[in-house]
DNA sequence: CATCCACGTAATAATGCGGTAACAAAACAA
DNA sequence: TTGTTTTGTTACCGCATTATTACGTGGATG
């Protein structure tokens, strides 16, 4: 599964490094900043499912991009990290649309605790991204250049697992395994036809596929370009 | 906008009059418990758009009626109430879908800061617009182009539940489990039972849905158009 | 070069899911 | 109680999806 994706605006690098390491440990996918401008940069780039903010920061700090954030009609959670003693800070930060704070030093227990528990609030959403694709697994749909593409259950199903094990060969024994359930007994031909539909809508040139590949003998391939 | 709900649990009588007091000078509606077993029937009778809940309680304390309630599908935040050193208690709160807490004894404007980003995250109004609706939460109404739409209590639990997780595939199973709960035993049928009278409803052309779709083998997905 | 075999895919057939009407039961109100 | 509304179930239909069959194609192999 796709990780939820965190951003650190961060200045102390030691800090900023051990919070890398630790929210990657967890499996979050982590991109970082080290001053407000590069923050802001990211944050409307490639908007986050989750913003750690630290409040004293050189050249724009913490309460502008809290604001402009919202302003911007983003979401996201946000964490405050705060020095010990700004109460009023915290406070004004909460009132800008802030959502939680913790204040240093802090145990990166409580911290992991808290990211986890914003993120399923808002329902994280895992989303894959290849050839002009986008997959959507929450909202299960696929879009192909901005726009959706139907997807019937079964190459849905096909899809995600393909998406799920990019880079590696699948028989297709697993493959009807896991996608059509190891009871009922389907032809081989069945998956061939369910890959060449998924091919119609996910390729550039069906008859020369470069995402879903066959690996004669064995089965296919999935390449997360 | 009607007021926000809060439901305070607290057995603690000064403090619990304290908070009240505070709250509802905010503007606040306030309901109280003074233990567990009251306060889950209070939860589930009129979910409040925000709980506060203390941990140590007599008869049920918080965990179990934190669990309880997210067990039940309720979504509202919840800030946890706890003595001072409890910080493992604060983890597995957190964990348990709670959202926040403070730790006693704590500042009134903290606390108020904190309710106040809560409820704003959780939508600032809590009112909901899709399609030619309108949905009003604290009132529990539906307007159409301004008219109210009756809804019987299923279709507006149902209802709230889509508009709480609009854009994302949601499962029957997860459906039946939110809204009608898990202990009863329900057939598939009656959500699709329940999805036609709410179309009925809500759409411009009810056969040809489009805030309530429905996703083949899967269940429905609300979009908030 | 000829052969073979696995894969691709069009066409067709079968399946099963969801919508909904009609009925039954349960909850609620008077 | 009795009547009324809400809620759940059953049954059936229509249709999209899915599996199969059949055949074509191309690459590997000796």
């Amino acid at each position: 599964m796709s990780a939820a994706r965190v951003l650190i605006i961060e200045d102390e690098p030691a800090l900023l490094r051990g919070l890398k390491d630790n929210l990657e440990n967890e499996g979050y996918e982590v991109r970082t900043a080290n001053n407000g401008e590069k923050g802001l940069e990211a944050l409307f780039n490639q908007p986050p499912d989750l913003l750690l903010l630290d409040l004293m920061l050189p050249k724009v700090n913490g309460y502008e991009i809290c604001r402009a954030a919202r302003k911007r009609g983003l979401e996201m959670p946000i964490i405050m990290l705060t020095a010990k003693g700004q109460e009023e800070d915290i406070v004004r930060g909460l009132e800008l649309g802030a959502d939680d704070y913790v204040t240093k030093p802090f145990g990166i227990r409580e911290l992991l605790a808290r990211v986890k528990a914003l993120l399923r609030r808002n329902g994280a959403a895992p989303e894959y991204r290849f050839g002009r694709c986008r997959l959507d697994l929450t909202a299960r749909r696929l879009f192909r250049d901005g726009t959706e593409v139907p997807l019937t259950a079964k190459e849905f199903r096909l899809l995600e697992f393909f998406v799920k094990r990019a880079g590696r060969a699948l028989t297709r024994d697993s493959i009807l395994d896991a996608v059509w359930g190891q009871e009922v007994m389907v032809t081989d031909r069945s998956v061939d036809r369910c890959v060449t539909t998924l091919r119609s809508k996910v390729e550039d040139e069906p008859h020369n596929p470069v995402l879903i590949r066959t690996i004669r003998d064995i089965g296919y391939r999935f390449e997360a370009l």
